[in-house]
DNA sequence: CGGCGCCTTGACTTGCATCAAAAGTAGTGG
DNA sequence: CCACTACTTTTGATGCAAGTCAAGGCGCCG
């Protein structure tokens, strides 16, 4: 909808987000919802202005008051422990949610960076929290987002715990394509949006492992890497079910 | 309540909680609920029949229909992967809630099995829902429980990804003496419920590892330990600042 | 053109895994 | 109560995947 550019244009802080128009929605709120719902639920949304890559979106240590969603660009939620050690906890592409972790303990336990220029919704905690009181297909959608979330980091830790380096990085790269595919992108091409040290970091490697794995993917053919533009040539190579017969 | 325990005995199976007698409701529920409302909850609250050790409470794969409370005893959690490697994902004591991962997928994607003896309350999950959309503390309690295992599962993320096999030793004993601690008995002296080939998986380490390092820990005085009974001589050696200096 | 990040590549080191075997513990049944 | 079996834990010897250290390349921007 034009008027929503508009709207953007004119208000340099911002406006309020349409998700009845936003092709992510299918993505961020996969729900039945009536229109009517879907409106009371965009009427809490703020659409910020778009970010600059490695702004930071919110910072571990503030008050925690809303969450946000990842409207187009890239993302990164990083945890600092006491002892100042830096561990990224996910990256996250368009129409995924983030900053759930803040709702324990009223304070964000993570910063989250874009990694590139991205626009990224607004949605007020509490706001969220009396209409998911009376919405129960939006509570039970919240429910599903924060189970999901518990889901992924499970598969994190046994990767974590229980893989080679080459075995994190394929179902990294797989991770990635098949949320490019969901979102109806390729899911044989694309481009990394997050450094070398960004990988090694979240796969708990070091910049020189996860360049030697890439170098030996790219010898073998699997892929073709170019900086950071990838092309997977052999997918099922990447597969897990490839480790058992190597 | 010596009701409840008449309940318990005439009953074979399933007993209506009585929480608001449950010495853990102030761990497990630690709202600030009107009398009326935990009622409320504990009407749709069932109490299981004490469960011997290795007992499944759930099992991956089955359909999703409750959380549950571990009322007293412990439990771990254990995620398969498609290639059957095992993960076990977190150790549970009492006042703790577990299956929260089943809500994304409407199906368990962990077993959960009892490291002892251990009764169980179970809350069918619909119910839960429903109350939560008309009390909106219980509501807003069960975001935070969602959030604070997210918070907790970064925790071990970064414990993979970054630390040596003392660290996260220390850190796994660390963390089961505070939540002793914080059911008010000794932060000092307690029996570990896992085998080491548990810690050894959740660690990501090998039992053999897992041996040597509470030989060591033993050798220096840090611990005493004899077979699953441990006794912490020096808490701050266990601590991660201890880490840096050495 | 020169300085600064980011990435790659090579040589060497090391912490933990693996392999192997013995010692300890628990459960079962005669 | 002891003998037998099966499992868990400990201890020792050896190997390897990934880390560390070091040097050089590439792209970017002032």
């Amino acid at each position: 909808m034009s008027v929503e550019h508009a709207t953007e244009q004119r208000c340099d802080n911002i406006a309020p987000a349409n998700c009845a128009d936003c092709r992510m929605a299918a993505i961020c709120l996969p729900i039945s919802l009536e229109i009517d719902d879907i409106n009371k639920l965009a009427s809490i949304i703020r659409r910020g202005r778009p970010l600059q890559r490695k702004e930071h979106i919110y910072r571990a240590g503030e008050p925690f008051k809303s969450v946000y969603a990842v409207h187009s660009g890239s993302v990164k939620t990083v945890k600092v422990t006491e002892e100042g050690i830096e561990q990224i906890t996910g990256f996250h592409l368009p129409g995924e949610l983030i900053g759930m972790d803040g709702i324990a303990s009223n304070v964000h336990s993570n910063s989250a960076i874009t990694l590139e220029t991205s626009s990224i919704c607004e949605i007020p905690f509490h706001r969220l929290e009396e209409l998911s009181a009376k919405i129960p297909s939006l509570q039970r959608r919240f429910f599903q987002l924060m189970s999901k979330e518990i889901a992924e980091e499970q598969t994190l830790i046994t990767m974590l715990s229980k893989n080679s380096a080459e075995e994190r990085i394929a179902a990294l790269l797989l991770s990635i394509s098949l949320r490019h595919q969901y979102r109806g992108l390729s899911a044989r091409e694309f481009l990394l949006p997050m450094s070398r040290s960004d990988i090694a970091n979240y796969l708990g490697l070091t910049i020189e492992t996860v360049s030697r794995v890439f170098a030996r993917l790219n010898k073998n053919g699997i892929i073709d890497l170019d900086k950071k533009h990838i092309k997977i040539n052999n997918i099922d190579a990447l597969k897990p079910a490839a480790f058992c017969r190597s």
